[in-house]
DNA sequence: TTCGTCTGATAAAACGTTTTATCAATTCTA
DNA sequence: TAGAATTGATAAAACGTTTTATCAGACGAA
């Protein structure tokens, strides 16, 4: 059992009201002789605040909650990172949480969170999310702490902080319209999420800009993780597309996989841009440009949004912010 | 804010004692009918009971603690998802820092976990930690809570998890002798931790086995980073060996990044073996067999370690799990 | 009647802090 | 030199629980 405030009190031979107001550095007006005192004893037996016995009285737990669909997943792992060491600056503990992009476990997370007393709460919802809308906007609508959606957000107002997923996939439909292709395939998410359709949207405006009518057999739904990239492979050899669009890297990855094992080139065989550019360090020899979201900045933001909630006496308006993805051309 | 047991039992016009017994279910001797009320307004109200308050009398938080060197990495981020599943299945959430493998780092965490009332704490420390080991020693010894040092151990008695490194770079070396390789040279982390000298250890065994004396030239120490594989290709290019015991993944990726720049063949110019087998997902076309650890059960292994500090009513002896690795062969 | 035994419930301390109003002693001011 | 201002510090309440010893009343038995 570690020291305690009182204690230190005890040992210096003065109030807890002063060791408190030392150590925590409040306007006060100890003596630099009783101060120094305070500090040394402080420091000599490792004094540590109890947290919990802080939180009681301060009415906060100085504790962030993050719930994230797969902490696998480099692009959540990296967020995940950045919240962490961003909100240790200001003394916040990060708990992070896994949904397994499962919708169930969302709203169980979001309780356990709340219960254990969070003072926010940042959010990247599942999947599964999307098919349940107004039910999870009555429940965040009735969290008794401010939260901020991430990356995968819905339509209702709250605060967010997301990529531009539209514009996002137009660039990359476009650059490879750019390079002559005009049979150009896309590989998207069969999950019925804002960002899934924004990419589709996205490659479709660009098609639609170059008067391209896009056929059915081009648009290949598939499982978001390797194994629909992989078998998506089947089906885009079976259209006479020259490039690919596949709206996220895992599925790059997968459909890769196919490729090498069919003997399929690229991008002899077929140009492919895809989305994350996550892959960077581990593709070597195969050149795909890909669609870049600045995941330090996704965090760096969504922590401004919340600190300002936090700081805030009052309830904020609800912050909405989106950012621009841009390309890497490999 | 919502509301209080004490608020509670003045609706109910009990004592707050009756309220906490009854909604703990403690053995208590109130009548079934005061009983049913008190439960009544507290569903009613919806009430939540005040994580801090409580855990401030009972001295648990039923939270704990997990530091770790990088979360971006895959061994790290797959141990993290493992534990963090494991112990909430018991009621538990994880707190996961980041220590950047900084040992500064490390002291400052442990801190901070402490002091924000963790059950007990997982332990991956930083490599950086292997120079300041007694120091690390006395201020483990010094925790409040319950520890386990998962992976990166030291020898002093506590409890730990890790893998047997020895026998995994001894597989690594003897595969490559095995295939008629006998010039092998060895990329291992400058640092000195426990893990990489077992590593150089494995692999200076395997080749005594088999008469060889090894030059010099052939140990290449690196940074463990990808920057460090990178850099250790040239030197291998210059020596006359024709295999390679690359004793971590990332630099791996390095040197394979190197060769592929260079025009260099792997297999055919070099045979490679690698350690941690996390690359089989991005590595395609390339063949590498690699020492794979089971992650999953290197979490499993270290909450049973944990979980059973945690019921024990007294001190209980530190316990000590080697793991096995294996080699896979592609 | 008195004692013992239940029954139903409570009082009060404890956990480790923060915070505000207040105090006593000293020094300044005019 | 009296009053004002400053200095250095503290007392005590509050935060929301848990827990243990204790209490008052009712009932039955001798």
């Amino acid at each position: 059992m570690s020291i305690t405030l009182k204690e230190i009190a005890k040992q210096a031979g003065v109030s807890p009201s002063s060791v408190s107001l030392v150590l925590n550095k409040k306007p006060n007006r100890i003596s630099k002789q009783t101060s120094d005192l305070i500090q040394k004893i402080a420091k000599e037996n490792q004094y540590r605040p109890n947290v919990m016995a802080q939180s009681l009285v301060t009415r906060q737990t100085k504790t962030l909650g993050l719930i994230i669909p797969d902490i696998e997943n480099l692009f959540f792992s990296k967020l995940a990172k950045t919240l962490e060491m961003e909100v240790r600056k200001k003394g916040y503990a990060l708990v992070i949480v896994n949904s397994n992009d499962s919708y169930k476990e969302d709203g169980l997370l979001i309780d356990l969170l709340i219960s254990r007393g969070i003072d926010g709460l940042f959010l990247v919802i599942s999947n599964e999310a999307y098919l349940h809308q107004e039910e999870l906007e009555e429940k965040l609508a009735q969290l008794p702490v401010p939260f901020v959606m991430i990356d995968r957000v819905m339509d209702f107002t709250c605060n967010k902080v997301y990529f531009d997923n539209v514009t996002g996939s137009y660039l990359a439909a476009k650059y490879l319209l750019e390079q002559g292709h005009r049979r150009i395939s896309c590989i998207c998410n069969t999950y019925i999420s804002n960002n899934a359709l924004s990419r589709i949207n996205g490659y479709r405006m660009a098609m639609e800009e170059y008067g391209i009518k896009v056929p059915k057999e081009y648009i290949i739904p598939a499982n978001y993780r390797m194994e629909g990239g992989y078998q998506a492979g089947e089906q885009i050899m079976k259209t006479d597309c020259t490039a690919i669009f596949v709206s996220n890297d895992m599925m790059a990855l997968g459909l890769l996989k196919k490729f090498m094992e069919c003997g399929v080139r690229v991008p002899e065989d077929y140009m492919i841009v895809s989305y994350d550019n996550l892959l960077s360090d581990f593709l070597f020899g195969i050149k795909i440009s890909s669609v870049d979201q600045d995941i330090k900045e996704l965090g760096m933001r969504s922590w401004k949004v919340l600190q300002s909630c936090l700081q805030a006496k009052e309830d904020m308006d609800s912050q909405e912010i989106c950012l621009s993805p841009k390309l890497i051309i490999r």
